[in-house]
DNA sequence: ACGGATTCAACG
DNA sequence: TCGTTGAAT
């Protein structure tokens, strides 16, 4: 019973959740009848159908891939359906996926902070148990409020949520349990790991012979940090065996701006006038954007960057790259314009050199700019006390360009973005109930399952089913969370999917897939291994009643689903089980206790979700 | 004519 | 600090 504790420094729980396909679902969310059809984004159509910038998990079956362009796609996949960026500007938008990705940012980060305030588990699996009921959770709620699936992974480590997250896309989450890294790693080719996807990557291939991370496992440290330096050298050694102590870092707002565009060969841009629009452009949108960061989160950008590529077409050094310059930051439009010109003009100078001049005559300046873009960093908070932001502004010193004044235009829009891309690590202290979150963390990564009717009767079903299923044997391979539930679906999916026979197709394919796996295992087999009394556990309790219910009326829970939610998902604090207190680590009953003590009275449903997470190592649920 | 635009981290 | 480079998506 007592697992042969294996000794890992780090018990940690990690999850990363990473939204499928994103910009496509934006769009699929904004044109439901795209919903379910092989589908791309791509930014500009005039060139070869435009650049592929996001694809659906159904086109990714035909071929079609990022980086295609759009005549390619529909080479490939006669019948996909291509969306293309907006444009504003001359240029290709992206507020539109920066706004899907923020909305609601409050709501979903005062969420999932107050799920995971609360722990209990008394093992490294139970933990990892624990997450995976959270991200199961957090994945649906996340589902039910902007219609996004997401996938995730749940580890130890940060790293290694990171790929599990990858490992069963779209709309399903992985566990990594301590046990299988070993296997999972030990064939993994070394370019899928973070950080190995480029050169260092190739140059362990290249020149260390290293194809899997397992090949890393024959150097020694010391070589590995002669080759690479002692940083990535200690590094390397570190991933090789799982260890990655990178901490999760709580952040919700990005820590830049940036605009930018490209000008391709012959649309490279030869005069100064020219750029000058261009960068007019760009700085415009940076503008905008500051100003709704300003307005909604209250900080400003200290320093404005300016990069450029550019070639020289006659002549020497064509090596030579375009400088980036900076310089402070000034609010407005046209401060901003201007001071990104004269940053563009230092460039250029410096980049032609001394006898750049104009060599020949008026047509060939003799350079062309392939790139432009302008961004803003080191974004800060205003000072709290700050009554009116007009003041604050005039306090600023000017910029050292001199520069005229000019009709600010502070504009106010909404634009509160997610850090970047469609991924988003949170982490949680669970000896601190309060709101930061220190030393034991968890990392909650979610994804939405994506199971039809038939493999939720494998949920309900006895657990020993599962197992003798066969594909739970070897403990060296990531857990698959097979058991989510119908509600895990939303209402379009659901009308979706209304061709069942597509839907039967989908699930043995899945399931085939599953059990090429070396193992994958039941959220209830987990449990049960760890569970002093299988028996009727609480967990199969739930899933057999909300199976049932959302069987009967597969349509959508739109009315009372909220209670249904509740009822499966939700138990009041008071009714825990003493009983299931003590059989939890005395850390984590006090970690328990510390988190009931002062919320004890809050009817709030938060209270009850957190309480949830206990009754899941109850040996005997209470009717 | 590079998949484009964006963000971030590490490093010198 | 600034600027460059690499990486990921």
């Amino acid at each position: 019973m007592p697992v042969a504790k294996p000794e890992s420094s780090d018990s940690r729980v990690i999850a990363h959740v990473d939204m499928d396909c994103f910009y496509v679902q934006v769009e699929q969310r904004k044109q439901p009848q795209l919903r379910g059809l092989p589908t791309a984004v791509v930014q500009y159509n005039e060139w070869k159908g435009g650049a592929l910038i996001a694809v659906s998990y159904e086109a990714r079956k035909f071929g079609v891939k990022r980086s295609m362009r759009g005549e390619e796609a529909k080479e490939v996949c006669p019948q996909v359906q291509l969306v293309q960026v907006p444009v504003a500007r001359g240029k290709a938008d992206l507020s539109g996926y920066r706004n899907a990705g923020s909305e609601d940012g409050n709501d979903v980060k005062e969420n999932v902070r107050k799920w995971i305030h609360r722990h209990n588990a008394d093992h490294r699996d139970k933990l990892l148990a624990c997450g995976i009921l959270i991200v199961a959770e957090l994945r649906m709620q996340v589902l039910k409020e902007t219609e996004f699936t997401c996938s995730a992974g749940i580890a130890h480590n940060k790293m290694l949520a990171k790929l599990a997250s990858g490992m069963n896309k779209p709309a399903q989450q992985t566990v990594v349990p301590f046990s299988s890294v070993k296997g999972l790693l030990d064939t993994l080719p070394i370019r899928k790991m973070k950080q190995l996807g480029g050169k260092l990557g190739i140059s362990l291939q290249m020149d260390m012979g290293v194809n899997t991370v397992g090949d890393l496992l024959q150097f020694p440290e010391e070589k590995l940090q002669e080759r690479y330096g002692i940083n990535t050298g200690t590094w390397l050694w570190n991933i090789a065996r799982g260890i990655s102590g990178e901490e999760v870092e709580g952040r919700l707002l990005p820590k830049s701006h940036g605009s930018g565009k490209t000008f391709p060969g012959p649309r490279a841009l030869k005069t100064v006038p020219a750029v000058q629009h261009w960068l007019n452009q760009l700085c415009e949108e940076l503008s905008e954007r500051l100003c709704s960061d300003l307005d909604q989160n209250k900080r400003i950008a200290h320093t404005l960057t300016l990069h450029a590529r550019a070639y020289k077409s006659s002549d020497s050094d064509s090596q030579k790259k375009f400088p980036s310059k900076s310089c402070p930051l000034r609010y407005g439009t046209a401060k901003i314009q201007e001071d990104a010109f004269n940053l563009f003009q230092a460039g250029l100078r410096e980049y032609i050199g001394f006898y750049g001049g104009k060599t020949q005559g008026s047509h060939c300046s003799g350079w062309g700019i392939t790139s432009l873009s302008v961004s803003a960093s080191k974004i800060v908070p205003i000072p709290s006390g700050t009554c009116s932001i007009a003041k604050y502004f005039q306090g600023q010193s000017t910029s050292h360009f001199s520069s005229m004044q000019s009709s600010d235009n502070l504009n106010t829009e909404a634009t509160l973005s997610l850090p970047s891309g469609s991924e988003c690590y949170s982490e949680v202290n669970l000896s601190e109930p309060k709101i930061d979150f220190p030393k034991e963390e968890s990392w909650i990564k979610d994804t939405v399952p994506d199971l039809d009717l038939q493999e939720q009767k494998d949920l309900s079903s006895p657990l020993s089913e599962k197992t003798q299923d066969g594909f739970i044997q070897e403990d060296i391979s990531p857990l698959l969370l097979s058991g989510c539930l119908e509600q895990n679906r939303s209402k379009q999916q659901r009308d979706l999917t209304k061709d069942e026979s597509q839907f039967k197709s989908e699930y043995k394919e899945r399931k085939g897939k599953r059990l090429k796996d070396k193992g994958t295992y039941s959220i209830i087999e987990l449990f049960k291994s760890y569970n002093p009394n299988p028996s009727g556990s609480f967990l199969s309790h739930e899933y057999n009643r909300t199976v049932g219910g959302t069987d009967a009326s597969s349509s959508s829970y739109s009315r009372d689903e909220e209670e249904g939610r509740r009822e499966a998902w939700g138990y009041n604090i008071d009714e825990i089980d003493p009983s299931v207190m003590e059989e939890l680590p005395t850390e984590i009953q006090d970690e328990i206790k510390a988190w009931m003590q002062p919320h004890k009275r809050r009817p709030n449903n938060m209270v009850k979700r957190s309480c949830t997470i206990s009754h899941y190592f109850s040996p005997s649920k209470k009717s």
